[in-house]
Order: C-alpha cells, then structure tokens, then sequence
DNA sequence: ACATTTAACTAACAAGTGTTAGTTTTAAAG
DNA sequence: CTTTAAAACTAACACTTGTTAGTTAAATGT
C-alpha cells in the first residue's frame, strides 16, 4: 500500500479515502478480468460457429483482452491465491466453469473431426498455458500488429494439431 | 520461516542451526534446477541429432525435470523475483541463456526444413510457456505413464507446427 | 461569504517478517 | 561416566505490513 500511494504522490492512509482495503483493489481487479473471459466465452459457446471457429474465436479472445487489460492479467497467475473468501470461492468458480466450457469445445471439435484425436486435457492444458503467458511475453517484444499475433498464435495452436 | 519451522516440527530459531538465512533456501533451490536445465540443454546441443529431435529431447528434459523437481520448479515462475543480487543477475543469466539456446534450435529446424516457417518468437513463447506450467498441470492429473504425456506434448508442441 | 463535503495529512496500532543472542536439552566421542 | 558437539529451546530485536483515528487543507455548493 505505501508503494501503491508513493506512485500516486500521497501518504499511505490517504489511499483509504478512495479505496476500502487492499483485498477490495485485489478482488476487484482479478474479478473483473474474470468475468470478461467469462462473458467472452459466452458469447462464443452461443454462437453458430463450428467448434474450431469458436476455438479460433477464444484464442482472438485472450489477445484482445491480454492487450486491453495487460496490467490486470498479470496479476492473475500468482496473485489469485491472496484472495480471501468468499470472493476466493467465485474465482475458483468462474475459472473451473471457464476451463470447462474450453475443454468441451476441444471435444467438440475433435468428435467434428476438426482437429487430430489427440488428448483432449493435454491440449487444453497445453494451448491455456500458452494463452495465459501471452502478457508476459506481449510487454517483452510489443508485436506490431495484433492481428497478425492472433493469426499466428491461432495456427501454432490449432491447425498445429489438426489432421491434414 | 515460521510455516517451515511448523512443517518440520521445531521453532523458527532453530531452522538457524542447518540454514543461513531464508534467501539461500531460495536461491540454492531456484539455481539447482536452473542449472539442471542449462546442462541438460548443453548435452542436447552437443549432441549429433537434427534439430527437431533435438527439440524432442528439450521436451522430454522438461518433463524429466518436472516430474523429478516439481516443487523446486514451481517456485520459478513467482518466486525468482525474490532472489538478490548477485544470485540475481546469475539466475536471468541463466534463463536467457536457455531461451537464447531454445531460439537457436528452433531456427535451425526452420532452415532444415523440418518445421513450417513460423515466427520464431511466437513458436518458442507459446511452447516455453507450455512447458513451464507444465508443473501446474502435472500436480493435477498425474499422467498415468509419463513417456505417453512426452509423446503427447511431442505431438502436440512440435509436430503440430510442422510442414506435414 | 459561509457551510459542507472531499481528500490530503500526521501519528500510531497490532500483527507479521526474518533474524540473533543466550540457554538448555539431546546425541556422539573419548 | 564425562566431555564435547549438535540441535533444540525461549525471548526479543528491528523492520515491514495493512489499517484506523483524529486533524487540517482544498474543493464544491448555496
């Protein structure tokens, strides 16, 4: 909290006139990222695209909000754990529901033959791992074109594993 | 050092009289397994094989080291902030020269025309990423036979991206 | 102009951190 | 058995953490 208000040119007890706690700054953040990706999914399992597009639809996904909410996806991977209940639990929920709805979607496509019959929790695992770092590694090299990011990262991670 | 102290069964004064302070414990566990992988990473360059299998043996090390380190490798991705000069500069040292190593062979299996002619930033982000939370996921599902989880990621990491 | 809200300040608390000093118990060696 | 070394203990240190109380300055509305 005393870095947080040195960065902001304040004292520390300052802070309090604007925020409830530093759990309230932490679960507002994460929670707020979690249910962008939450709501994105949604959108793509109630559309009418095929299993692959709507794969295609999740990677375009992580990118944009990796590049729009940067800072606050960052926070994610370590910092998920400092949550107290009950927002721990809500986390925990709305991240089991979301990895749920993507493994689904790998089964759909394999079962549509659009991607090879691989192991469908190595897959999920492996593509989510790379979808998730996407912050770590997008400050380092600042690609020029976001689309063209979303295009390769589509063809390393699907039509990487597809038949043909 | 209070939580360790509890685990062991004594006061945290005592863990005093086997370690010098709480920074070694991190910073001989992180340096162990980062030099695990920087000479299982100089044995596979200096090894006669192409460069995709090369890559393949990369892969099979991640999982080896996985399996046989997990807990020292799941402290990498939070904890190695922690660590203070000079262990440091040494452990970053360490890390680039490894993705620096992992560029190299990727580029090469490029050039021998063993692997489509993708970016070779995007393909060593999303495959390193992939193996390091490897950890995460192990811990989780613990594969039944492991040489069928390197033959999967083998599968899934690099024969996926390639010409075919 | 005054009154009221907003937001900064100083000072301090209670709890938690890694660590040291000094002492006592347990184990090993003579 | 006695001496010595190893490893536990208690007590406390200095420092950091998130946070609250009480107060003063700045901004806003009437």
């Amino acid at each position: 909290m005393r870095d947080i208000a040195r960065e902001m040119g304040m004292e520390a007890a300052s802070l309090y006139n604007h925020i409830a706690s530093k759990q309230r700054i932490i679960s507002e953040l994460l929670m707020e990222v979690a249910e962008l990706f939450t709501s994105g999914m949604e959108k793509i399992k109630n559309s009418t695209a095929t299993p692959l597009q709507q794969l295609e639809a999740l990677i375009a996904l992580h990118v944009n909000l990796t590049v729009s909410h940067t800072n606050a996806i960052s926070l994610l991977p370590a910092e998920w754990v400092h949550l107290e209940e009950p927002t721990l639990k809500a986390f925990i929920s709305l991240r089991d529901a979301y990895e749920a709805d993507f493994r689904v979607l790998i089964q759909k496509a394999i079962e549509a033959k659009q991607l090879a019959s691989v192991d469908v929790d190595v897959a999920l695992f492996s593509i989510l791992s790379t979808l998730r770092w996407l912050y770590s590694w997008y400050t380092k090299y600042q690609k020029k074109d976001i689309e063209t990011l979303k295009k390769e990262l589509i063809q390393n991670l699907l039509y990487g594993i597809n038949l043909s």
